[in-house]
Parts: structure tokens; sequence; C-alpha cells
DNA sequence: CGGCACTTTGATCGTGGTCAATAAGTGTGG
DNA sequence: CCACACTTATTGACCACGATCAAAGTGCCG
């Protein structure tokens, strides 16, 4: 991990006033959408700018939980690890996401970026003290935490009722709408990630990933674009697969 | 649902004061724990006292987030009804959580009491209105939030690699943990749910639920204390099948 | 007592996990 | 530039866990 020194690095960051920060992918559904930009400034000022390389740990599951990452350009998925080896995905995270938010003294799961990843760094201590004089972004904040909440519970709901074919149709238009949402167009996406982390994060083993993505392009719904990456070709038919409207075909 | 009328319900339902509130589940785990008693009082009188019955719904998943609610005592479920028909449920909720949170207009889910359930209805405006007065609310709220996201994330890593057996051992657990946080001691619990909503919940059909609390039973890990109520005789082992420890059996 | 909802247990089936072999990339050093 | 090692992906064969279908059994309330 490479600290770059603290320029004003939530600005750019988390910003979402038109005309600043213009390559960041948090631009629209950044930490700081809707503060002002005296705020943003003050805030900005608290935090530093670090870069992780592909595969690199942003923080570990049981270490100190004391400072808070906002993913700035790239992807992260965090991870459980479970006593006897065992390790499941919680979600992938993107620009414009906010990480390391703990209840307890301790992260309860660890962060892992997958692909190159500039974030911000700012202490839970500061973070507080900004609570404090700008109660605007503590609802802000609070606000990220719901919706966070909120997809964590559809995820959940996915694992409990969704076969192995649904999953990954969701997973593909989750990660399409989180990359359209972050202003990147075209239906062209790049999955950062292996089957294994892909299994990882439904539930399912890499071999299930493989043969279900297998079956999506022998159907014409996706064609493979490069090595790791997809091209949507039938979002239709992914989505009725995906959303709960395909009783698993009888 | 009846309206009982403001007698400063919040008070009742949240605070966690000794000497005060003496017969309420919420007392040490509540969303107003470690706030001064004049905002407890402030908070109490913008709330509303509720009482469902039992397999009464809260509120129903696409109404209106205008509310929400302190649950005071009694037990309640969150579901998720999909376009096919399919449910899901998302998790129990006991004296001293708040539920109704959205951050949407719409509830993405809906809440149903299991038990007879005390609670208190608070307007979202007033409570953005009392955030503004007092922070300290705002933050115990938001700690409240991330202690959601954190067991939902749990829950999640659970169905994504959880045989059955050790869904349902987790589950008693889990529910053994909540009732003795709420100060119920002893060693029997009462589900106040039917075996298909513990399927929903643990994303398993109600048949397997049975098959393995009978398992457990035959074991003798738990006893059936009652028709709707387990004795958890052997937590050690319940423990050790259900939190990853155990590779499932070689 | 009858009716109804819930639970238990059994028999069978199918999805997805496991084990295994091959293929396709990717990076390193001679 | 190719040989080699290594990681990742694909596909196949088989198997097990849990779903499904079915039928008693149990408890509760009118």
């Amino acid at each position: 991990m490479t600290a770059l020194g603290a320029v004003r690095p939530l600005i750019d960051a988390l910003c979402a006033r038109p005309g600043s920060c213009e390559g960041c992918e948090a631009r629209r559904t950044g930490v700081c959408a809707s503060l002002a930009p005296d705020i943003l400034a003050e805030v900005s000022d608290a935090g530093e700018r670090v870069v992780f390389a592909p595969r690199e740990a942003i923080f570990r599951q049981g270490e100190r939980a004391s400072q808070i990452y906002i993913l700035h350009n790239g992807t992260a998925r965090l991870t459980k690890l479970l006593p006897d080896g065992r390790q499941a995905s919680v979600g992938f995270r993107f620009g414009g996401d906010a990480v390391g938010l703990s209840p307890e003294a301790e992260h309860h799961l660890g962060a892992e970026a997958l692909t190159e990843l500039v974030a911000c760094r700012i202490n839970q201590d500061d973070l507080s003290n900004l609570f404090q004089r700008h109660p605007a972004l503590q609802s802000r904040l609070m606000q990220l935490c719901t919706r966070e909440l909120a997809t964590t519970q559809e995820q959940l709901v996915a694992l409990a009722r969704f076969s192995a074919e649904e999953r990954v149709a969701a997973f593909l238009l989750s990660l399409a709408e989180a990359r359209d949402r972050r202003g990147h167009p075209g239906p062209v996406y790049d999955l950062a990630a292996t089957r294994a982390d892909i299994g990882e994060l439904l539930g399912l083993t890499l071999e299930t990933v493989s043969r279900t993505l297998s079956k999506f392009r022998r159907r014409g719904w996706t064609r493979p674009a490069g090595s790791h990456a997809v091209e949507l070709l039938d979002r239709k038919a992914l989505a009725h697969s995906a959303f709960g409207h395909a009783p698993p075909c009888p």
C-alpha cells in the first residue's frame, strides 16, 4: 500500500458536484454527494489517499478497526474467513462506497482489492469529530449504511431462495448496474474477479459458476469480451431469470 | 393494531437506566441505551405506543416508509416476497430493535409480528427533527444500523457456506443469545415461530428444519419444553457445529 | 368430538458439490 | 522465441444433501 499524501483526496473521491473531480467513479454515488463544498473541503483535509495493488489486503478480519476507507476507483471485496478455513464473500464494493465501518473495535470481516484500487483513508476519531461539526455528513453516512443494509438483505434473499442460475444472472446484472451508476456506459463489464471469487460471493463452487456462465453464453445471453470481461447481450432474459420471476423451469 | 396513546412510550421501550422501565425487554440493548434522560423524555413524546397481535403485519413491502418502530416486547420477523410468490425471511427482531428504517421512500420488505408485540411508532420526520436537536440520538441509531449490518452479513455467510445442520444450530444459539441479552435467564427458549418460519429464515424447507431439530433431540443436545419451546442442553455441541468449526463430518 | 394447522417421518428425485482430467492463459528464464 | 511452470477456466462423471411428494401423527380450539 502506498500513501500519496493528503491532497484533498476526499473531494476527489466523493464529490458529486458537476465540474469537479472529472475522472472519479464516485462522482454520482459518493459518500459526499449532496454535501456543501465547504464541508467537503474540511472532510478532505482529514483523509489520506492510499493505493492498493490487486489482491492486496485493505484490512484484515480481526484487525483493529480504527480507520474507514472511501473507495475512489477500483473494485474491492469484503470476505469472512471461518475458523475451519472456509471463506465467503459478503459483497463487492466500488468507487463511492465506504468500507471499514464496524460496530466493534475489531473488523469482523476483511477487505481486499480485486483491481488496482485508489481509496481515501480517514480515522474513526477524525470522522467522529467531523460528525459533530457537520451533522449533514453523518446523515449522509447513515443513509449509505441503510442502503448497504438493504442491498445486503437482497443478497440474503438471493442466497436463501435463488437457484445457481438465478444467482449468477443477478450477479451479472448487479455488476452492470453498479457500473452504469458510476457512469461507465456500454454493454461490456469487467468482472475483475475469478470464478472462485464469484463462487464465494454467491455461495457456489467455481465449477458451478463456470458451468452457468457457459450456459448463458450458449443461450446467447452473454458474450466473452477479452479474458475477464463479459458483454451482456440480453439483459431482459437475464433479468427474467434473476429476480424471482422464473419458477425454476417446470 | 391498537393505538394506546402516547404515554412516554419510548422511555418505556428504550431506556437503559436502572430503576426505570422494569418490565421492558429493551432495557439493556435498546435504541436509547446511553442517552441522557432529558433526550429520552423528548424522544418519547414524539412516539406512539402500538400493539400487534400474532401474525399481524407491522408494515407491508411496498408501503410508504414514513414511520419507524422501536420494538418493546415480543418478536417480529422481516420478510421479502418475490414476484413469483416465493418468500424469504431476512431476520427476526426483538425488544430493543428498531425496524422500518428504509433508504427508499417505500419499504423494500415487510414486517410481521410473531408473538403479541408492543412497539413504539415514530414518524420519520419527527425523528429527523430529533436528530438535529440531539446528534447523540443519531449516533446511537447509526451504531444500531452498523450492528444490524454486521449481523446480516454473518447471516449471509451462514447461508452461503453452512449446511442445514449448522444453520439450525446457529439459529438456536442466536435465539438464545438474543434472549439472554434481553435479560431472560434460563435454558428454555420460546421459538415463537413455526418450522416454516424458521425454514424461510434459514433458506431450508420446513421438513429439513423438522428433521434437523429431531436429530438434535436424539443426540441429547436439546429437549422440547412445551409446544413451541426448546431447552438447550448442550450449547457446546451446538456451537461446535454452528460456527464453522465442523468440516461437515468426514 | 370434529376440524384444522402444524409437525414428524418416510420415499424418491434433482441440483449442485466433489473429484478429476484437459485446455487456455500468463509470466519467467534460458 | 520457445520451454516451462503455474494459475485459471472448462467440461465430464459421480455422489450427497436437501427439496419434493406423500402420509401419519399431534395438539389446539370451537
